[in-house]
DNA sequence: TGCATTTGCCTAACTCGATTAGGCAAATTA
DNA sequence: TAATTTGCCTAATCGAGTTAGGCAAATGCA
């Protein structure tokens, strides 16, 4: 803002800064433009720094994948079964809703060999550390896995993006009630043996 | 294309035209400027059926939600139970898959008046119309909708946004299967009560 | 401490998309 | 055929993204 001398910058704090923006104002509008002007730099100034304009928001997007994967990781650790099923959605979910920015750069499209290298993996990983608790063997473990991460991305998406704004019961609640579907789904998931001793 | 006088712009076909161009390119990548491309004519022309960028893309938005309500209305009529459960997913997920542009157009943001006056109602009535063949009371009904919702819409999502393209098994064994599992949760409802005369 | 080198941000310049205002010719109507 | 409407164009502005090259501050080294 002051024209003083150097800024300081650097790729990581555009990425932070930019992922803040992103929360701020949208994924899609945290742009090197805006960037430029909130740290009071000429747009031109940031290309030493980020390739492009892709190449800041696949930054952000690993940021926020990895942020969140720190998040639900901690969150889960320690615990099992339904309990663990719960602390990883609701670690997501909060994330989420305090992160909307963050968020929907995490679901940006990635190229396949950054999304290899990503935290997006440590995502799989841990939803299917969840399933531990419930006895699902292959392939019903993997489609059980699909299914929490649609449910997971599917809801929160929807509620990020207002769509259960305009109804009663209030978001938290179907949250709740869909968390326990949930358990009580997997402890019985059809077409896999019901592990009863 | 040829400089050949008029080509018969008019806000119907634009709108058509940039949902096959969102089909093609992606929804972000349908502009005036490259609609404009597409039709022989310069950008500045589009500017008298289209008020601007963000009508065009809310257009194609409505366009979206009305066809995807048109198919999935079409799908469940005459079925009850999981059979309507599947028609309607499927009719859903066909339709994404058929047009990846046109199903991010659907989850386009539109401010609240447009939404209530769009398409998105009818799939709300039909996804409810859908647990008419379970035994659901409100709230449990309400929250069942939410999770139908979040299911469609996160697993497409997921899906045509290439998450589940390096993994076995494909997508398509896992969407039966969700389904059927679904079709169990649906008939099994935690807290609500199982319909036994 | 003084000099050389690196490096960070700037200016200048270009391209391209979005948008508005106003013009001219084709289509429509009478 | 004359009058009017209408459709697409030209011209022009603004702002975003991007590249190339310059100058001064920071850093490294003697």
């Amino acid at each position: 803002m002051t024209g003083t001398g150097r800024v300081g910058l650097t790729t990581d704090r555009l990425v932070r800064a930019g992922a803040d923006l992103a929360d701020e104002i949208g994924f899609e509008q945290a742009t090197p433009a805006e960037l430029a002007r909130r740290f009071g730099v000429k747009t031109a100034s940031l290309y030493s720094h980020v390739r492009n304009a892709h190449d800041l928001k696949t930054r952000i997007a690993l940021l926020a994948l990895e942020e969140l994967a720190d998040q639900v990781s901690a969150a889960v650790a320690g615990r099992a079964g339904k309990d663990a099923l719960t602390a990883f959605a609701n670690a997501y979910r909060d994330y989420a809703l305090k992160h909307p920015g963050r968020f929907v750069a995490a679901r940006f499209r990635l190229d396949a060999e950054t999304a290899a290298a990503s935290a997006g993996v440590r995502h799989a990983q841990m939803t299917r550390a969840i399933l531990r608790g419930y006895d699902l063997a292959e392939p019903h473990q993997t489609h059980a896995v699909r299914l929490l991460g649609s449910v997971f991305s599917g809801f929160v998406g929807l509620e990020t993006a207002g769509g259960f704004d305009h109804s009663a019961p209030d978001a938290q609640a179907s949250w709740t009630e869909i968390l326990d579907a949930l358990d009580a789904l997997l402890r019985a998931w059809p077409g896999a043996p019901a592990s009863q001793p």
